[in-house]
DNA sequence: CGTACCTTTGATAGAGTTCAAGAACGGTGG
DNA sequence: CCACCGTTCTTGAACTCTATCAAAGGTACG
């Protein structure tokens, strides 16, 4: 089976055979892009509503952003003005302390939507990064609104907020085990829908990362990922995930705290 | 200095004078609310937006509905269809794990706003129970559409992003004494902008909730309510409150981790 | 006015951090 | 293409913070 997302333009499977066509029709050769070609369509903004409601939005043209790794898109106080669609390449959010402690907040793939969180007081209120080489739709704020997309843009704003009260969970009632446990199920989940294998993926961020992200220290990061590779949970060999035992995951969450 | 809330109805300290009157017009006599005349209009919805936009939304009349203390406002799963504006009162949310553990995710007091996170699926996402007898505007989501409200609703949505950045911050990164006083603060920096004490006032929740908020068991909050009030920080007793030392308070954020 | 709930405080234990050092990897330049 | 260097990862050992268990007051609500 494929593996997630080695190099920047690796296509989801499900749509490996149509990808490279697809991906020439959504761009109109001035790095721009037209929603309704895109084969993230359905992952993106417009995911989940009606027909005509698509159309009014699919003849949209959005500019293109290339992101190298390590470059930032945005920074902490930079002023709002879009939202940002990843197109290809993996990201982290992180808010930083005064005093310097940082947190990653979340790391987001293609189809997701960066930069709500600017809406509000139209400066943008985390640092997001990529991780490797990476392409984003730039998606202006005024324009969702002459388009009529304020819905698709609720739905995205919510089911932020309930995958950030996910993590409030995890970060506040879960042991270290069930937290490491949750990430990689999370990342199967996600990367399912964009038809990556579920088993088998490439972490594309640190270990560190990881441990800020779930409230852990790096070490703890990696012991974890080499118990669970001994409980034949899963195989790791560095950023390489295998996982074994899906089921073994989901009881890790479970039989823990009883 | 009037203590926060410990009343019902008391009213914010600034228009404390003029609030009965006040809310005897906001009120038209049969359980509902107009948004020109309600004394919470700069903390609501419509808070930060122009004159104009104010007016077409002043109009709007909306029910009212009281949730007695210990009663849900909405339960996870159940129906979505409207937002609730906190008239008075004050609110938890929180959010189960299939095996019983529990999250408070949130504390809601009067001008703020609850239930966005059921935008997305069309089901609320969590459970928000009443900490004392308590009052809410329903807005139905339909009518912030044609009311034209959306700007409004992603600011708010948007608001709520941050916030819950902040509290992962605080989840993640961290100590148990750090927890505590940011949560102090914060609490103290919400009643300024209602006009009650900013340095007294009463918790309207237990020690177990503080601590599922804050990731803590109730045993560690409470001594840390003695820890900082041996060192002269706050004064407690039971639920009341009294910051003596703010600026010892924000010191233990900072002198901690170095 | 009684009882159930909430809070405080102590003692103990354990999960996870911190410090440290060595190993593996990957990118870069010769 | 290979060697080198910085970064990342792994693993061990000691320690520390916070949870857990327990028991005794204290409150407040019905």
């Amino acid at each position: 089976m494929q593996i997630a997302s080695i190099t920047l333009h690796a296509a989801p499977l499900r749509r490996a055979t149509s990808a490279a066509k697809t991906r020439a029709r959504a761009d109109d050769g001035a790095g721009r892009n037209r929603c309704r070609t895109c084969n993230l369509r359905e992952l993106c903004l417009p995911g989940g509503i009606v027909q005509d409601e698509v159309d009014a939005f699919s003849d949209t043209v959005f500019t293109r952003r290339r992101v190298k790794r390590g470059d930032t898109l945005y920074r902490l106080g930079e002023e709002f003005n879009a939202l940002y669609a990843v197109r290809a390449g993996f990201f982290k959010s992180s808010v930083v302390l005064e005093d310097g402690r940082d947190q990653v907040t979340g790391f987001h793939m293609a189809g997701e939507i960066v930069g709500m969180d600017g809406i509000g007081t139209e400066r943008h209120a985390s640092d997001v990064i990529a991780l490797e080489d990476s392409e984003v739709c730039i998606i202006p704020y005024a324009r969702l609104e002459e388009a009529g997309m304020q819905r698709q843009l609720h739905r995205a704003m919510s089911r932020e907020l309930v995958r950030d009260q996910g993590v409030m969970m995890l970060l506040g009632t879960m042991r270290a085990e069930e937290r490491l446990a949750a990430f990689l199920l999370n990342l199967s989940t996600r990367f399912v829908a964009r038809g990556f294998s579920p088993s088998e993926f490439h972490l594309r961020m640190t270990r560190e990362e990881i441990g800020s992200y779930l409230g852990l220290s790096l070490e703890t990061v990696s012991r974890l990922f080499s118990r669970f590779q001994d409980d034949g949970l899963i195989a790791v060999r560095q950023k390489h995930i295998v996982i074994h035992d899906i089921a073994g995951l989901k009881a890790v969450m479970v039989k823990v705290q009883d």
